[in-house]
DNA sequence: ACAGCCATGTAACTTGTTACATGATTTT
DNA sequence: AAAATCATGTAACAAGTTACATGGCTGT
């Protein structure tokens, strides 16, 4: 969902046409994130029809410019102006998978884990590589490239600090793999006292 | 890209019916990941789709059985013997965020950092505070949630951690901002010195 | 009777992603 | 002439998300 806030936040800075856009965003995430072409004319007329955007003119070269509408300003502001959307609850698919391999039966949970581990000090390293392969950062474009990869490092390293964490506390309180309830939930409302603990996790 | 792969591995323990699925996949991870209902029936035609589960019997009280294929059984193998496909690139909402506004002119890139951290520490407040909600991880159920949670914890830190770190990065070498390029690139190839550093990020 | 859960499904929609078609221009 | 790039677009698809319709069962 930042693609087209990404966009629109270029197209703030004054009209472009779209094959102009993946260019002015491949500078300044240095290609972090691959962006395919045909995104770009599918984003635009999405962006259009929320009136963020609209179309210009088409100058003697057959460029098709773009430009932000009012609209489109302030959605800019406000993406800038707020946090990021903390989703509640993970859309992280690493740790949905362990917490499903851990309560499942007959599933090597610890193996999991460590081929996990062994990839994720893998791309770490390929990331550290890639950081120190001979760049400084000295034109704002590769710093900007350098923030990004940072980030990846960060999370990375976390990744694999929170795998060794996990299996650390697999090893000491095993855990019990649940199988699936055999008897099906009686129908008609659930019993009163068990309504009130549901906010515990919100 | 994990829903399917999660609902499969659960009906590898045996044949389901929607609504308890919904149910085995909600106590493995604590609601931690909201599934809404109505996803369920949509991934199970996916599923049947793709020849990884099959739509069985309906028993008398109408539940619409599924059970898994052998194709299927080889896809829960697959998903977990491997580990997560790390994205070459990032798809980090906030990374690219952050390029973005420290590359764009007159954005407040500071302030925006600042309003992310604030967001992030006050998140980490939620989770911490989840966490030692008298919660004591006895039974798998918990166990498995109280590892989602760690794991979201464990990132959020990260993120912290990489706010600050960036922050100080940009102080000591402010970006100059980009401005959109002028000149429209030349068209036709590009001059035969700059084809070969592009693996580089690679 | 009514509220609320159990249960199945349908339809629409959002974002992202990929493949393809088309043609102009420019360098080798 | 061939290859590569510039440039615009269309179509289809994947995965997730939400809203809604429908009906049965059960406890208050």
């Amino acid at each position: 969902m930042s693609v087209k806030q990404s966009l629109l936040a270029i197209l703030d800075q004054g009209a472009c046409y779209g094959y102009q856009l993946r260019a002015e965003f491949d500078r300044r995430t240095g290609g972090t994130w691959p962006l395919n072409v045909g995104q770009i004319y599918n984003t635009l007329e999405r962006l259009e029809r929320d009136g963020l955007a609209e179309r210009g003119e088409t100058d003697d070269e057959g460029h098709v410019f773009w430009s932000i509408t009012d609209a489109g300003r302030a959605a800019v502001a406000q993406w800038l102006g707020s946090p990021v959307p903390s989703t509640k609850g993970t859309r992280d698919e690493l740790a949905i998978k362990l917490a499903l391999a851990a309560t499942l039966p007959g599933v090597d949970v610890t193996g999991v884990i460590q081929t996990q581990r062994r990839a994720s000090l893998a791309h770490l390293g390929e990331l550290n590589r890639a950081k120190y392969a001979g760049k400084h950062p000295d034109s704002a474009e590769e710093l900007a490239w350098s923030l990004v990869v940072d980030s990846m490092i960060f999370q990375t390293e976390a990744e694999v600090r929170w795998l060794d964490h996990t299996e650390q506390r697999l090893a000491m309180q095993p855990v019990t793999p649940l199988p699936l309830v055999s008897e099906r939930p009686a129908r008609g409302r659930a019993s009163a006292d068990r309504t009130a603990d549901e906010g515990a996790t919100a």
